[in-house]
DNA sequence: ACCTGAACACCGTTCAAGT
DNA sequence: ACCTGAACACCGTTCAAGT
């Protein structure tokens, strides 16, 4: 087996034991039975090594997810995909026991160390799904390569903000309401206002 | 001057001078020109610092309606307005008090009636606020006149988005992180990418 | 009570040196 | 080409010791 091959497997173990974890280079280096070099040599960065990972999580989780259809328009795609984040969260009752926990686990509590990693963890997963996405679009030429950070936490903050808008008192048409934020925030990711 | 100023002081210019800046341990104490263990001593820990220094900057930054200055450009008005809402979510545990508030009075309970009409009240106040900037800034041609809804929905999941995360464990750069998606957010509705 | 600075246990990256 | 591991320049936190 590969070097490299051995770092990513190392690696996908460490993550699968413990979402939290960050991954250092000796930490995998270590797992993997190499030098902290010899994972540099393959991975010129730690973000390298991460970005590579997720991909492959993603890969083997969701082959078939939406972001992969080209036939669709870009923004169509992303929003689909901003909706099934929002579909764990749940409608009516649901969500609002959905944000019960959420609050009682993250917002009640004092931020202690163990909370804060924990919702860390949380928050990553999605973020690195977002980068995911983004990182698709971005290869097809839907938008420039650049850093996706704001934009990955832009489009958190709209999730987050729908997701609690779900739980809140609703007005009438939440699916329509939904649908619009999602179309004006997908738009002002992909830099263009109409398809 | 007491220390404790000295290190709040020191860590203000910092962030001033770039907002990117991590606030680290030592360079706060070396700037103000004091040891690390008695930084420690003040702020028993850098989040610690960093939430004090953040209350602080958005206390002194808000001046009144920004709005209506069109000396500066509309993109610039309507962050700092958003931002005006923002600094009355808090920050830390200013912030998650305020959401405990918000989840035993809207989201724990059933949603009778009464709670409904309660949230739908401090919805609109919301909306219409943030309608009037949208209707001042399109007096001004900054955008089109059409219906504003759908806009003033996605502003306003934006700003629950925000102000959800403040409640939330947060990450290093809220400030930076908060500006960008502020900004983002503010392109999206005023069409355009530049002023 | 306030302050010091060394020490500890971590980071990610670089690089001369080996095979 | 691939790999090693020491070294560098950082982190945040702890803590015995001083005043």
């Amino acid at each position: 087996m590969h070097t490299r091959e051995r770092i990513l497997k190392a690696a996908a173990e460490m993550i699968a034991e413990d979402a939290t974890t960050t991954l250092s280079v000796r930490a995998v280096a270590a797992r993997a039975g190499v030098s902290t070099g010899s994972l540099r040599f393959h991975f010129p960065t730690q973000r390298a090594l991460r970005d590579e990972v997720l991909t492959r999580i993603y890969q083997h989780f969701i082959p078939d997810d939406p972001i992969r259809d080209s036939s669709r328009p870009a923004r169509d795609r992303l929003v689909d995909c901003l909706r099934q984040v929002l579909a764990a969260a749940g409608v009516g009752d649901e969500a609002r026991t959905a944000w019960s926990a959420v609050y009682q686990q993250f917002i009640a509590p004092e931020p202690s160390a163990k909370v804060r990693t924990a919702y860390r963890a949380y928050e990553r997963v999605s973020a690195d799904r977002v980068e995911y996405w983004l990182g698709v679009l971005a290869d097809e030429g839907a938008l420039p390569r650049e850093d996706f950070a704001p934009k990955v936490q832009f489009l958190l903050t709209v999730l987050n903000g729908l997701s609690v808008q779900r739980a809140l008192p609703s007005g009438e048409s939440v699916l329509q309401a939904e649908t619009e934020t999602l179309y004006i925030a997908a738009d002002a990711v992909l830099g263009s206002g109409s398809p």
